[in-house]
DNA sequence: CTGAAAGCGCTTACAG
DNA sequence: CTGAAAGCGCTTACAG
């Protein structure tokens, strides 16, 4: 193990000149700095991460905190900011959260233990940030929900327009001629500005003003993010409401889920089912039928969210909120509904 | 921020007690321990992990370096093996790297600056291994290659039989009367105890065995392990050999892929061209056919890694090879040709 | 521009 | 069983 002692005395200069030449710092002459960097490349130096977090107060790179991990919105989400971290070559470290563990429990283990420049949440939900964010102090970036709300000074958030996302897509169910559209997945219960209340919100709201009937107790089941949710949620909705000839879904997944229910019924999408997802996972365009859904964009989620904490720590920006433009992907699950 | 010392001070004891209570040492009187400990929980002291890693030469927790994020089979697996790991409550950090980068120059730099205690890599090639390994010292474990023929001292590997998976796969299209088979998928090329490389072997092996030609140049195709190198291929090798009726994808996701294909060029599932794919994605189970597919035993390759990695850290155990069992997935795209 | 020295929060022989 | 003290590898005022 080499350390900056060895790169000290080989070069002949001091530990502390060799670490100002480490970080760059000026008030090093030319001469000094070419020879310690000469030794620092012979030798193959790596700097001991711990004892640089240990002494600097002030430390440790950026956290990424996950919720949900067996989930491929948020998979190609950390990929996209990683990818710009990477870039911008700041120090990133991830860590998987189940969805049973509280993500503000787990930041604040982290400041405490490894002192975090700042945090970006995957996947996190408002609830949880509105009752126990408030101790926090660094720099948050909150992805996917909406945090303009909840007024802490530290934390910004970027999302999809989740209400007017979900209401153009159930508008193409509208303009296709559907009356009877149910809605599945989510749990409506939770908070006001999580995302899965403002989807069945806009979702809701677009039917409504098209003077179409929605009965909450009746045409919406709610189920867990994943395909076997979308696939019982589709089961109890179509025993419940036989008439619904289009299902929205809160997420491609439980689109997926839900199409499987369908065809193990002997339905034909989309002769039989208009069905209409959100996200705009990749698989969504090889299946059969392409699925037609709501693609967020996830390139610039993860660039808005990466600039706002690099300025943030950095420059001292305040934290900010943001939407991103969604699109929505002409699949072939949407067709006009039989007479 | 409170540290070892205010536990100290608040206590009564000194920091070096506090510390053997900390790390569960013996040779600390009950009432020293249940004093300090009420201090600990009293203040929701947290140890300063650089500071305790930066004490500690040999530290850190184990790294898990996973290749290719966007990777679904890789992600469950991650989620088993993060479980098992929480479980045993061993620190686990994760790193994700590019396709492009080598996971063995990542392993260098990890090595360095944070002195891990074992690495687990995700999705790595051997050939990488074979190339550039040599000079790792900590207990490390390649999950979904096989590394026996390596001959490192400190590398054990943990797979899914490869070839006999294969095998297995393509004799259950040679059952159901395919004599014209297509292989797609990876890159032959590489190195002989690849995966890609037994997948293809063992799959080869089986028609030959079945008296079937394979004729590698023409009835096979490599492609990355994605959904739109799957449709690529399949393209090809359908352009090139138009009498194929059934088809070996090397993944689900080139499975995925090809079939995608197949619908767009008019081809019905299985009528038309039978398809069987590797790995056995919960997708594969959702869409339309369900994909005939060998699927890989997630569970056993995580615990057996996890295992071996604890048992290699915690008593010098050697290091080990070992194969998993895999099941073949019955689905809905296999049936007979057509005449 | 550079060096000597203190100290980040912990662990661990070494005494007792 | 416990305390005093050294030291892990680094950074940063403080002098000069």
């Amino acid at each position: 193990m080499i350390t900056i002692k060895d790169i000290a005395r080989i070069s002949g200069y001091s530990t502390g000149t060799v670490s100002r030449v480490l970080n760059n710092k000026a008030d090093v002459s030319e001469e000094a700095r070419a020879a310690i960097e000469a030794v620092i490349r012979d030798q193959n130096y790596q700097p001991n991460a711990n004892a640089k977090k240990l002494r600097q107060t002030t430390q440790s790179g950026i956290h990424i905190l996950v919720r949900g991990m067996n989930n491929s919105f948020l998979a190609s989400l950390l990929e996209e900011i990683l990818f710009r971290m990477r870039e911008h070559s700041e120090g990133v470290s991830v860590q998987f959260l189940d969805e049973t563990e509280s993500e503000i429990d787990a930041a604040r283990q982290l400041c405490i233990s490894s002192r975090p420049k700042g945090i970006i949440f995957l996947g996190g939900s408002t609830g949880t940030f509105r009752e126990s964010f408030g101790w926090m102090e660094i720099p948050c970036v909150l992805v996917t929900a909406d945090a303009s709300s909840l007024g802490y000074r530290n934390l910004s958030s970027f999302t999809t327009d989740d209400s007017a996302a979900a209401s153009y897509a159930v508008s193409r169910l509208i303009e296709a001629g559907h009356r009877r559209v149910g809605i599945i997945g989510g749990y409506p219960v939770m908070y006001p500005d999580d995302n899965s209340t403002k989807r069945i919100g806009g979702a809701a709201g677009a039917l409504e003003r098209a003077g179409i009937q929605f009965d909450m107790d009746k045409d919406y089941e709610p189920c867990p993010f994943s395909m076997q949710g979308g696939y019982d949620a589709a089961a109890k909705l179509l025993d419940r409401c036989p008439d619904i000839t289009a299902i929205f879904a809160l997420s491609d997944a439980i689109a997926y889920g839900s199409m499987r229910l369908m065809r193990d019924r002997g339905m034909d999408i989309p002769s039989d089912m208009s069905v209409v997802g959100f996200d705009g996972l990749d698989y969504s365009q090889f299946m059969s039928p392409r699925l037609s859904t709501v693609r967020q964009d996830i390139s610039g989620l993860a660039a808005k969210s990466v600039d706002d904490m690099l300025l943030r720590i950095n420059y001292q920006r305040a934290a900010s909120h943001g939407t991103v433009p969604f699109k929505f992907i002409d699949g072939e699950s949407i067709s006009s509904p039989k007479l």
